[in-house]
DNA sequence: ACCGTGAGAGAACGACGATTCCCGAGATGA
DNA sequence: TCATCTCGGGAATCGTCGTTCTCTCACGGT
């Protein structure tokens, strides 16, 4: 079996394990046999559990913005992809298996003792806020309305993991419908 | 010592290193000596650390919400009232040793293990909606208001806890404002 | 003063988890 | 064929943690 083919079984069992039952939870023994990798190999591949953690952060981090980007681009015009972020995060939220944002999870149960995580868990917010911010540019609103999708979006996000129901979305949506129209009227451009 | 101080030490400890660390990286032996308590009485007092953790929960649902709505019931007119909600967060997230909700921390960290911690994280949320959803039917508007109030809310938490700053604050009172003001337009109450 | 109760300090216990080590099996090359 | 190398399986190691136990001692009632 190639390193690669290893490195891919194993980052697959330890997201699948970390984030449906928290990090500390899954003992490296339960990600091997997930895996069907032995110890010995697991160990050659990431020589510590912090280091997968790390591993598993940085890939989930990676594929969720390009999940999300690869849905919200392909709307028509500004507005509606950033509408469609919202749309995004009710299909999130309505996956089986969803528990709430792996990041603020993992930073509730790390970040006051890792400050690796902690660390990527404010990169990964950095890069979400962005995007939003390239879209509320690209709609030529004023950018604290990227702060306020943000923090909309982020609500939407604990209060659907903690809630067990996916409607925060649209409720985010609503808000962040009416926030839109607000800003296009305090600048003057069309709704 | 009085059973009472008892459990009030050892609360006041179990919270400081809870919430500060998280739960699983704190053991009895740390309670032990930061309340002065000893191991004996305080496993007479709280016979287990899921126990000691349930109590630790209870107590700061019951606290956070009272000093918040002792907070905001000090203003004057409804709409006051639930900006001033973001102006307490914003103090919150300014004291120093703020590190996010510890609601959303444990549920992050136990959420998945522990069907308690999660029942209350979810219990302590329900709490503040009703509390704000109270201050937006005081207020006259619409109930859908108190969800997209309480997103910004939520969002404002776990962003001034990630991010490390205070502006999540200032940022959700300008959302809600906004949301505010659009909502009074709609039921065409006044501003 | 004497006994019983309950307290504190901390060792002891049992479980668990991260990491390393050992052993036997199969593959490879001379 | 035999020496060597690698690998998987899983036992061994080492530390930590929740919880209990032991030992000693101070104190209140007689």
């Amino acid at each position: 079996m190639e390193r690669e083919e290893v490195e891919q079984r194993v980052l697959d069992a330890a997201e699948e394990l970390f984030y449906s039952q928290g990090i500390h939870a899954v003992g490296m023994d339960a990600i091997r046999s997930a895996s069907a990798v032995s110890l010995k190999r697991l160990y050659q591949t990431f020589p510590s559990k912090d280091g997968l953690v790390e591993a598993y952060l940085r890939r989930r981090d990676a594929r969720w913005l390009r999940e999300l980007a690869l849905y919200a681009d392909a709307h028509d015009s500004p507005a509606q992809r950033i509408l469609a972020v919202f749309d995004w995060l009710f299909r999130w939220f309505n996956e089986p298996d969803f528990r709430g944002c792996g990041f603020i999870n993992s930073f509730g149960e790390l970040g006051a003792t890792s400050q690796t995580v902690a660390d990527i868990a404010k990169a990964h917010k950095q890069s979400f806020r962005q995007y939003i911010a390239d879209l509320v540019a690209a709609a030529e609103a004023p950018t604290w309305l990227a702060d306020q999708l943000f923090l909309l979006a982020e609500g939407a996000m604990t209060t659907a993991a903690i809630s067990g129901s996916a409607e925060p979305a649209r409720q985010a949506k609503d808000a962040a419908r009416t926030l839109l129209r607000a800003a296009h009227a305090d600048t003057g451009s069309p709704a």
